[in-house]
DNA sequence: CTTGCTGCAAAACTTTTGCAGTTAG
DNA sequence: CTAACTGCAAAAGTTTTGCAGCAAG
């Protein structure tokens, strides 16, 4: 699919560092921070100020474009194309490699909590551990 | 049950600050930043500085005693008592109250991932919608 | 045109680090 | 006594804000 020409959504304003962003947050497998994606701006050309980023990316979560994520003891906060299928990360406690997880346990049990006093708009579950590489002998 | 008194954990050096710190986190329903910590301290008398609240919290994160997790778009680290047993928490997105959930849905998931070269060491489970509050018309 | 976006600088926050003096065991 | 902890100051890192100029519709 090649973003920046057709599909763009609605009310936002289209410009070259958003259509940039979009593109790089579309072209990758796991959740990037807003420094990663200001890094791959500048490699692929055309750059962007962090703060724009960072604006940028706020507007696209408002948008529900976008999905904000912290993942665990890591400082800074994760961004990912809200691509409305179920997508869940086991992160390794000592790489950090961030691995994906394809079938989500939380479907079932969604109703149930909706009948209690809260309007369930999404969730987000993190599992960490350690992975092959990684696990101690 | 008295904190400060006995069930001292193992391998932690008592002081006044760290017993004022697990009794705060004791009495607490729910998870406090760093920040929330120290005002605490503060209020009851016996204060700490906050480089101190950190560098406790992270040591009683390393031994097992306390866990440390990000709330939904909150910028700050939230840390609960470890008591063994599993809660997860709902937060609303409107007035960020956060709200408990009981019974877990992963119980039954976990052992699955755990075939595929991944040592599970624990999860995080986060739901976010609007409360009965917040909901709108 | 006119509104809203971007670059840039600088502030605001949270968290970490270094060091000297104090305290617990 | 000695190692570890605390207060304090200051740095480091991420995120936010303000403002003037520029670009998109």
């Amino acid at each position: 699919m090649k973003e920046g020409q057709n599909n763009w959504p609605a009310g936002i304003k289209r410009t070259r560092q958003r259509e940039s962003m979009l593109s790089i947050l579309n072209n990758s497998e796991k959740p990037l921070s807003a420094a990663d994606i200001c890094t791959k701006m500048e490699r692929s050309g055309g750059s962007a100020w962090l703060s724009t980023v960072y604006r940028t990316l706020e507007l696209f979560v408002k948008k529900g474009v976008v999905i904000k994520t912290n993942v665990m003891n890591h400082e800074m906060a994760v961004y990912e194309l809200n691509r409305f299928k179920h997508k869940h990360y086991a992160v390794c406690m000592n790489c950090r490699k961030i691995i994906a997880i394809d079938n989500c346990p939380m479907e079932k049990f969604i109703p149930q909590l909706a009948d209690e006093d809260f309007r369930v708009m999404g969730h987000n579950l993190e599992i960490f551990g350690f992975c092959k590489d990684c696990d101690p002998p």
